[in-house]
DNA sequence: ACCTGTCAAGTCTGG
DNA sequence: CCAGACTTGACAGGT
């Protein structure tokens, strides 16, 4: 490959626009659960469904497959309310095992990435022990997901820093503390992305370079909520969070995120495309420092503003299609 | 077949 | 100090 072009590969989200009946997070309701007299049966029905999103995944990978589509990210409600408190004790891993072993034979076979995104209520700067314990307990959730497909480091879990609590300088310090103090075996797995409300982009960047985590950069998260720094002027440090990271192994591209605004006066929530033109200029600047780059598209068409993308990127200058998902840009 | 209110979870804002 | 917003796909219950 040139030195100054740069490889980048499209994914996108959980699910597709395409597939019918493919849901990869059917759930039960906890007010459903308690109303089963057969306690038993409820939790029969719970590992059912739950084998039956780990069936859609695999449904989701071949059409991703079928389509040349080399990122996907999962979704983290694969199994119905697991870490409620009244199912304390549950553990639904041994019943899915060979469920969750076929899925991770075909992202091997198929040398695809995957990730997850633990949600929101995830806050490793939060104050509250039991805060703190709900979201140990969530990212050990994921993890043995990844662990029960048999995926090494290179699968990983992208979060938020969390909130302020009035002291964002505070927050962090929490932040950290309560991040070295995790297991290595969950802490070799995270990635840190900005947000769009709280943590920018060059406070996100910070922590990464003191905790060694490499940073996903939310393009769209930092014009809504990044001091109108320039997302170029940072890319150099945000690659070597990723170079430098001692959790990072051999061939793991960095990754960002994309999406557009919904409209001018809904500006945070995602559109259902994406527009080339918040996406071109930012690989064109890049291109000649970056080998390879992974691009999740957060958009609300899913899979099919990916297709659409790929379609505008077509007639590009400077663009030349690698395959249904991939392209080189010139820088 | 289709519609609407509700849902496990955390944090922040505004009343 | 507490209620509501945030965000989102899917359930649950009704027509």
């Amino acid at each position: 490959m040139a030195g100054d072009r740069m490889l980048v590969r499209f994914g996108y989200v959980a699910m597709s626009v395409f597939l019918e009946n493919a849901s990869p997070s059917r759930t039960m309701t906890a007010t459903n659960f308690r109303k089963l007299e057969d306690r038993e049966a409820a939790i029969r029905r719970l590992e059912w469904l739950a084998a039956e999103n780990i069936h859609n995944c695999l449904r989701l990978l071949r059409h991703n497959v079928g389509h040349e589509i080399h990122l996907f990210r999962f979704s983290s409600k694969i199994i119905p309310l697991y870490g409620h408190e009244m199912l304390r004790g549950w553990d639904p891993f041994p019943a899915l095992a060979p469920a969750f072993a076929e899925l991770g034979d075909y992202v091997k076979k198929h040398d695809m990435r995957v990730s997850f995104h633990p949600d929101h209520f995830t806050v490793l700067s939060t104050p509250r022990a039991e805060v703190l314990a709900s979201s140990l307990l969530t990212l050990d959730y994921h993890v043995r997901m990844l662990e029960a497909m048999g995926l090494d480091d290179r699968a990983r879990l992208n979060i938020h820093i969390g909130g302020t609590y009035g002291d964002r300088e505070k927050a962090l310090v929490r932040f950290c503390d309560q991040f070295n103090a995790m297991d290595e075996r969950l802490r070799r797995r995270i990635t840190l992305e900005n947000d769009d409300k709280t943590y920018m982009a060059l406070e996100t960047l910070q922590v990464c370079e003191q905790l060694g985590v490499p940073m996903v950069l939310d393009l769209h998260h930092h014009i809504v909520n990044g001091n109108g720094d320039s997302a170029t002027q940072l890319w150099p440090r945000i690659l070597d969070t990723w170079s430098n990271s001692p959790y990072v192994p051999d061939k793991l591209p960095p990754k960002i995120h994309i999406s557009s605004p919904k409209s001018e006066h809904d500006p945070r929530a995602h559109a259902d495309y994406v527009e080339l033109s918040d996406i071109l200029p930012f690989l064109r600047d890049v291109a000649a420092m970056t080998p390879q780059l992974d691009v999740m598209i957060e958009a609300k068409r899913k899979d099919d503003a990916l297709f659409r993308l790929m379609d505008d990127l077509k007639g590009a200058d400077g663009i030349e299609l690698i395959d249904q998902s991939s392209v080189l840009v010139r820088g």
